[in-house]
RNA sequence: GGCGCCGUGGCCGAGCGGUUAGGCAGAGGUCUGCAAAACCUCGUACAGCAGUUCGAAUCUGCUCGGCGCCUCCA
């Protein structure tokens, strides 16, 4: 079965046909740093890097060129004039210069990013490292004749670009989100920019005040880039004029996205990207979640309360194109399924070692294959990781049985360490070792003389003494089983 | 006002016309000194109304309720 993708653009899931079988090209929004990490972040991030995954797992390593990027200028906060940039707000705030903000909260991002086991994207520009390159395509748009420019500030001509003859491939200006713009009222939430010649129009360039403080001279005369613009430049530098994917946030899909399309579309004189990909937001209370209503929940938090891989496994059970209901009930639930998992995969691994990566492995175990075809289904049907997760639960199930039978079929539980390696590890992102830092050794050799002694306890029937040491062991994070093989140990996450 | 989405068992969450989703929680049991873990057994849900169909959670219409975008936003 081939891979399918919902495409944004037809609104139906589409086979997904690269441009280049050798090298798919895929484009994912970063962040704006101006802040720490939210639950709704991590769904993004982690959504695109299920999907970042899988591609590699059909195209293989060097098969995928997956960029995102940094917004490091702040754009914005409305398209009026009296636009303050979010970057510059939070470093007043802080007090401390705007490159301080975007470098802290950079940082930041990607210390969750490591503890969410997101990998890293193969380039990661940053905007302001493209501000001549993002000057040069205003340049020409202008040139195209689809912008003018007005005091300093340049506009994008959406009127101009619909009259514009298109050539197979291009999307006209709302065509992404499935607006007519002759029917939007315009303007009806922010009074509409002098500045423009019509209400829709957006800008590629604006005018800095004197007390802008991130700000590059141009033709125009000094300013800063507008907000859709960054994304046109970055993404086109590394993957081309047309490419296979772009991800985003499902709120961006207007304006963001449909500026984006027509201005690099304008620029370019080619189809923009072929495969829209849009992830639902995460809800709290029914409400979204974001950093402007108050009801955002930190990732770093959260991390430290229940650690990065529930939380990952929290997200990867619901579909990236649903919406997310995020409370802390279901994410204990999910935390508890996770610990589940990490159980059977860490006591089979005992008995097998590490996976050996590799499929054949499956050959001769037609019930393990037949899970992992399912898995790849599910996968391969619009990175439906939920329905995956179940597949793969079925495997859960099915160690479990073989350990608690007692099970000698070493190489059927090989078959299934390999499925499982590759559906939560390779595939999912999930990871289940403990780090213990340097002393393993040393720890195992203590444990054994921790459990020895108990075990003697116990075997006096002095198990006031031997409770105790559980307990406390407990209190210090190590959880003691005792069964039938004798007593074993493991460090709870 | 325009565009779009959703309403599933105690909770989260799949489902795209006919077969068990899955996870969590709960009940009983097996095992254990006790725990823990694991295993076994147990729930017949799909907002409401009408329609299409041999058959609908799944298609159509209406009603009610909720959400998103149209303004920065993952």
């Amino acid at each position: 079965m081939s891979l399918y993708i919902y495409n944004t653009l037809s609104r139906s899931k589409e086979e997904f046909i690269p441009i280049d079988p050798e090298l798919v090209r895929m484009y994912v929004c970063g962040p704006t740093v101006y802040g720490h990490m939210h639950v709704g972040h991590a769904k993004s991030y982690i959504s695109f890097d299920i999907v970042r995954r899988w591609l590699t797992h059909l195209y293989g390593d060097s098969g995928l060129l997956y960029v995102m990027n940094i917004t490091d200028v702040g754009h914005l906060v409305s398209d009026g004039d009296e636009g303050e940039d979010k970057v510059e707000a939070q470093a007043r705030r802080e007090n401390r210069s705007p490159f301080e903000i975007a470098a802290y909260y950079e940082a930041s991002f990607w210390e969750d990013m490591k503890a969410l086991n997101c990998l890293m994207p193969d380039r990661i520009p940053h905007a302001t490292d493209f501000v001549r390159q993002q000057i040069k395509m205003v340049e020409e748009v202008i040139a195209k004749g689809v912008a003018y420019e007005v005091n300093g500030s340049v506009y994008f001509d959406v009127d101009a670009w619909q009259k514009k003859e298109k050539g197979e491939g291009f999307i006209e200006y709302g065509g992404l989100s499935n607006r007519k713009i002759e029917e939007q009222t315009g303007g009806e939430r922010i009074e509409a920019n002098p500045e423009k010649k019509n209400p829709q129009d957006f800008a590629l360039w604006k005018r800095a005040d004197e007390e802008h403080f991130m700000q590059w001279l141009s033709p125009w005369g000094w300013g800063y880039p507008g907000w859709h613009l960054e994304c046109s430049v970055m993404s086109s530098f590394y993957l081309g004029k047309t490419f296979d994917i772009h991800g985003g946030g499902i709120e961006n899909q207007f304006p963001h996205h449909e500026c984006e399309i027509a201005q690099s579309q304008a620029a370019n004189d080619a189809p923009f990207v072929r495969y829209w990909m849009h992830h639902n937001m995460v809800n709290v209370d029914g409400q979204k979640m974001g950093k402007s209503f108050g009801n955002a929940s930190n990732v770093k938090e959260l991390i430290a309360r229940i650690g990065g891989m529930p939380l990952r496994f929290f997200i990867a059970q619901s579909h990236y194109r649903s919406p997310l209901e995020f409370d802390l009930d279901a994410i204990a639930a999910a935390g508890s399924g996770y610990e589940r998992l990490r159980g059977t995969i860490l006591r089979l691994r005992e008995i097998t070692g590490a996976a050996s990566d590799d499929e054949p492995v499956f050959k001769g175990y037609p019930e393990v294959e037949g899970i992992w075809t399912k898995f790849s289904d599910a996968m391969n049907d619009d990175f439906n990781s939920p329905v995956a997760i179940g597949h793969l639960f079925e495997g859960v199930s099915n160690v479990n049985k073989l350990l608690t039978s007692g099970s000698e079929d070493r190489s059927l539980l090989e078959a299934y360490n390999v499925l499982l390696t590759l559906g939560f590890e390779n595939i999912l992102g999930l990871t289940f070792d403990v780090e213990d830092g340097k002393g393993g050794v040393l720890t195992d050799d203590l444990m054994k003389l921790i459990i020895d002694l108990r075990n003697s306890a116990r075997a006096e029937r002095n198990f006031a003494v031997a409770d105790k040491i559980r307990d406390w062991l407990k209190e210090a994070g190590v959880v003691l089983e005792d069964g039938k093989e004798g007593t074993r140990w493991s460090v709870s996450v």
